[in-house]
DNA sequence: TTGTTGTAGTTAACGCGTTAATTACATGGG
DNA sequence: CCCATGTAATTAACGCGTTAACTACAACAA
């Protein structure tokens, strides 16, 4: 069935219900001077250690060519290194720094305190649900 | 809690989400030449008439910036007329114009067959809960 | 009428999304 | 070794997202 309304539209309240929820952190992101993709891309690195330009694209929801604008304004941060993968002259490794670490851990309780506050007023239960429902949906998506 | 993965994170699941879903129809509006900006704002217009500016920013989730680059384009190419409010020289209304609907017409049952193969695979259910919480999402914080 | 304040749109600047083209390197066949 | 093919990353071009600044018009008070 096709939507009849544009609000019931699963594309558009995908788009809505990521604004709003991005409305929350974007201050947070800005008042450091990180944009939301810069943002993901440090996470990603903070989680994983050194990853390859290709994987991080992957995993950071980026697509390669923002990925290396991306690199390059990390790199000149001092956020992250950037080497050639040894054995591989074409393949990255991306490796996060302190800077990008300390940068990680300024942001996190800031970070804590708004998403719980998401988690409160949509309640813990909806959220783990919500969850599990767009990870389904991606996987049989892609 | 804060998420302890990029995976289980609300921000980047949305996103995600998001991707996979456009994915499926991004060929058909590049095979007409439309983005997916322009055609929500169509979408919006052929379901409401003669709207303002504003209001369309609103309900087609574009940003008042972007709305006005839309709008030339879009105008550009007949699809919709533009013109100033009568007694209020600032605002302007928006109307779908015959080759906007013929567009709207013309994309309907390939718009169609995607959005039920995505149902059908996701399971008519769930998309219904998941297009719920969304919802419930986007009131609780906006 | 004039000046102030507020509102609707637009413009500007910069970064990202998207696609296509290009460069650099790797791999495998002759 | 040489060439064709494939892959990783980059670059290019264009439109949108975002914020801030600006213009045009409206509303209202003195």
């Amino acid at each position: 069935m096709l939507p009849e309304n544009t609000r019931r539209s699963l594309p558009m309240a995908l788009l809505h219900a990521r604004e709003v929820v991005m409305a929350r952190f974007r201050p947070m992101l800005a008042a450091h001077d990180v944009t939301e993709q810069q943002w993901r891309v440090l996470r990603v690195l903070s989680e994983a250690g050194s990853v390859e330009a290709t994987e991080l694209a992957d995993r950071a929801s980026v697509l390669p060519p923002s990925l290396t604008r991306i690199i390059k304004a990390l790199e000149g941060r001092k956020f992250i290194t950037r080497n050639k993968a040894e054995g591989d002259g074409r393949r990255v490794v991306l490796t996060i720094a302190p800077a990008g670490s300390a940068l990680i851990d300024a942001l996190s309780p800031e970070r804590r305190i708004i998403y719980d506050d998401i988690e409160q007023r949509f309640g813990q239960e909806r959220l783990e649900q919500l969850l599990d429902l767009l990870e389904t949906l991606i996987d049989g998506e892609s």
